[in-house]
DNA sequence: AAAAACTATGCAAACGTTTGTTCATTTAGA
DNA sequence: TCTAAATGAACAAACGTTTGCATAGTTTTT
């Protein structure tokens, strides 16, 4: 009982007009005649007639379709920002073809390639984290696909993307410490080199400065977020001369981790230590010790509106085709915002 | 400086032959001479051809495109899943259009019809939690449509689903508390009528009873799973006429919350009473006091084998087309484990 | 030497739409 | 009454592919 789905044609068989009349028909164009308006309409709903999708995409050289590439699904930041992404998505009547790099250049590459032949309209790219040559993505740009980069962006000029200002959160969590009373404040922050890692240091320089407890480059301990790292360098701030009374923590498990290497030590945490870190994860309403408070950087939000700016790209592309864009690129700054946890 | 491009017809031209003859060569049709084999298969490479998926796909009446339906991408349990989909999805050579119904039934409707309208190969589905018709999905089935379900099966005859098993992991989880001496073992379960706590209390009564404790029914406490729910749930346990050395949670969460209401009313963790639960998250290596070990439900492996399950079928209904299916549904079953974690 | 078989290629239809153009009819204006 | 304008509908091309069938040229078979 094989159900074939109708198409145009079989309407217009039935009602003995042409193709185009239906098309237009069911379409509103105001050529047709009411009545046979009425006619068309009304079959394509006994009919349980749907367009073919396919079809009328393929006819306009569209696919509706939004290409997104990230590293790991299953890391709680970017699985709320493709929530965020599919949402907004879905308002807009596009849909998303997903891929995750799982942070190897190579299945980037093929991604961008897979994406490429099925003809997204746009692609939406959070990069992977060993990405170093950027040249897939310059290729790309030739093929006059819009990309929208979020979070993680590449070193290229004349990119869109979106991105969260961690400075600002780190300002936030500083100030919260010293109107707590902290006056040494210690920081455990990611390799050096990592962007992330270089806008918590200039919030918490700016900070330090701006409460005139002047930056002491001894309190900031750079390491490589495994958990050994953490627990050496939570050692050092907590051994070193100047001993902090709170440390701001590079995210989330990093607090954890350093939490349980201060109780290893005999500290007693909220009391001797305290705890501030990143991401806000839930995580810390289960934990002994979680962090007196996070900085939230707004993955869903990021994913939203990194998706709403390539679909206004999009629009704006099928408007006016001719100038790639008049060299402006959207550059949006999310602020990231210091949740304080309940103290109970 | 917009780069269209390049098709068959463009390749054709170049080469003065027909554009059937550039199809067959690049296909490596036998009626082809290997002379002009060689010359299309060397300029399509010179012009960076790629076949316009979208057009084939249009043609073929295909699209390689799996729609997956989930409740919650944020969730651990369905990221992980998604992750899986989408490896055995790129394995295979589909891709994955994603939508989340959160939970709502008008919204999974509308995905539903969005990804049929997108005339989506299959359908890989786990149901909202508020799914209690079906109709959605039968209508569906009309179409011929292949659909499979996972982990959130819905009740209806003849549908293909891939699930975990329960059972054995609770038998297992209970073996295990036995082995270590226990002999009083309390369940926070979940709802009652929900498929997965009852498959929890199936396990926990053979496993009890098979160990010769009997099974005493004020042991097995059903809640909300809200915070709130938990608490009370545990202090029922704790103050209960039987007290129990040791406790089977709903999941790894329950288990945190039931651990807190446990330290609040002064318990040793570990001494007085132990935990056991369901998810085997991450989580736990960042808390206090997480349960002694987790019944994994293999959430990866079960997204894989959905995907790989509907590739299957998709693959026999375009060898065999005529009839539906021979009556044969598959219900796939994963064992469900019990990892031990390591007490440091 | 004619028929059969094979090789290499081209033609054209089909997939389901949209849309510019054309055609036929009706209506209105003079 | 005749022409011009407005209306309603049909035709046909196009999007990029695949594929059954036809055709032409070459080789083999008898």
């Amino acid at each position: 009982m094989e159900k074939r789905l109708p198409t145009i044609k079989e309407i217009a068989k039935q009602l003995n007009i042409s193709i185009s009349t239906v098309s237009r028909a069911l379409h509103n164009h105001p050529n047709i005649g009411l009545r046979t308006k009425m006619r068309v309409q009304q079959l394509a709903k006994d009919l349980e007639y749907e367009p073919n999708q396919n079809a009328v995409l393929f006819q306009q050289g569209k696919t509706h379709i939004i290409g997104v590439i990230l590293p790991e699904l299953s890391e709680a930041f970017f699985s709320s920002a493709i929530s965020g992404i599919e949402d907004a998505a879905q308002k807009m009547n596009y849909t998303v073809l997903l891929g995750q790099s799982h942070d190897d250049i190579e299945k980037e590459k093929n991604l961008l390639d897979t994406f490429r032949k099925h003809r997204v309209d746009g692609l939406l790219i959070s990069i992977s984290k060993n990405s170093i040559k950027y040249d897939h993505f310059e290729a790309l740009q030739r093929y006059n696909i819009p990309m929208v980069f979020f979070d993680r962006i590449p070193k290229i000029p004349n990119i869109h993307y979106v991105a969260c200002n961690m400075v600002n959160g780190t300002v936030e969590a500083i100030n919260f410490l010293f109107k707590k009373g902290h006056r040494i404040i210690g920081m455990i922050n990611g390799p050096e080199k990592l962007p992330a890692s270089k806008e918590r240091l200039e919030g918490y320089i700016q900070a330090m400065t701006k409460s005139r407890l002047k930056y002491d480059p001894n309190l900031v301990v750079n390491c490589d977020l495994t958990k050994t790292g953490v627990c050496s360098a939570t050692q050092k701030l907590l051994t070193g001369k100047r001993r902090p009374t709170a440390i701001v923590a590079f995210n989330d498990y990093v607090a954890l981790d350093a939490v349980q290497q201060a109780r290893n030590m005999k500290f007693k945490i909220n009391q001797d230590i305290c705890f501030v870190s990143y991401a806000n994860l839930p995580i810390s309403n289960y934990t002994a010790y979680p962090p007196l408070a996070s900085v939230e950087q707004f993955p869903y939000q990021q994913g939203q509106k990194a998706t709403e700016t390539l679909i206004e790209l999009l629009q704006k592309k099928s408007n006016e085709p001719s100038e790639n864009n008049n060299g402006t690129y959207y550059k949006i700054i999310l602020e990231s915002q210091l949740m304080i946890h309940d103290s109970k």
